[in-house]
DNA sequence: TGAAATTTAAACACTTTTCTTTAACATGCG
DNA sequence: CGCATGTTAAAGAAAAGTGTTTAAATTTCA
């Protein structure tokens, strides 16, 4: 209950990886296959993606405008479009075009192929002027 | 799968309340009981609380070395024993005695009463003299 | 003090996660 | 090729988490 997201098992399995131990030789140690040690360090990585995840959240709690940029779009207009919908609640956002687009890449890149976004995307906008997507 | 650690329903309550809705509210709202908004409400901070809890222990995971405290200790005393230990490996610690002693009372609060150490405390050393307490 | 707001506890059904085994598949290397 | 390394899939048992209700306790504050 007081502990995070991570097992000890999955802290045993990740410290000795750091230590640069193969997963075999991790199964010897502790007595286990090589594919449990896989299946540990994995569950142990999408536990961190997940903490990660839920912080990030915790931003678009501040956002106090919300903005959805539809599938199909071109980055670039998405990107125009979101400045004009900051302009329109007189927020300024605090990223130019280049970075602006650098920073969606980063943020959901599964959701951008090439120069169109596949699927949509919620822009929370904080009064700020920054920016999570979601 | 995809997801963070804060369900749907508790991302409902958190930004409901966000806007300054009352629990009672709230259950009118998505009819349910105030008792239960309590319950996710209070399910969701402990979900926030983990998700931080678990990238605190990434950064154990780059400590070099570790000190353990033993309960019972003056806080004083620890933090010396901090230095010294550090000393001894060569590490130069990022931060003097006052704001050693903030970061200990800040990081695991439930551990210190008064001027001692209750319960033992890990301290996670970086060779960058970065400190984590767990 | 009294009413509203919040918290706690216990119990239940349900879903998800974790660890595990076994067996097969993929990849890179000498 | 044979070998080491890592990944994937399926299946099962145990553990943990979620949303819910009902009822009681506690806190807050006008």
């Amino acid at each position: 209950m007081k502990q995070g997201l991570i097992t000890d098992r999955q802290k045993e399995v990740l410290r000795y990886r750091k230590q640069g131990l193969t997963q075999q030789q991790i199964a010897d140690l502790i007595h286990t296959s090589k594919a449990n040690i896989c299946t540990i360090e994995k569950a142990a990585l999408e536990n961190i993606r997940k903490a990660k995840d839920t912080l990030e959240f915790l931003y678009t709690l501040d956002a106090t405008h919300i903005y959805t940029i539809r599938g199909g779009t071109d980055v670039l207009d998405a990107v125009s479009n979101i400045f004009a919908e900051a302009e329109k609640v007189h927020i300024k956002v605090r990223y130019d075009t280049i970075s602006l687009v650098n920073r969606m890449r980063e943020s959901v890149p599964e959701r951008i192929r090439g120069r169109f976004v596949r699927e949509k995307i919620d822009v929370y906008i904080t009064d700020e002027g920054e920016l999570y997507f979601g």
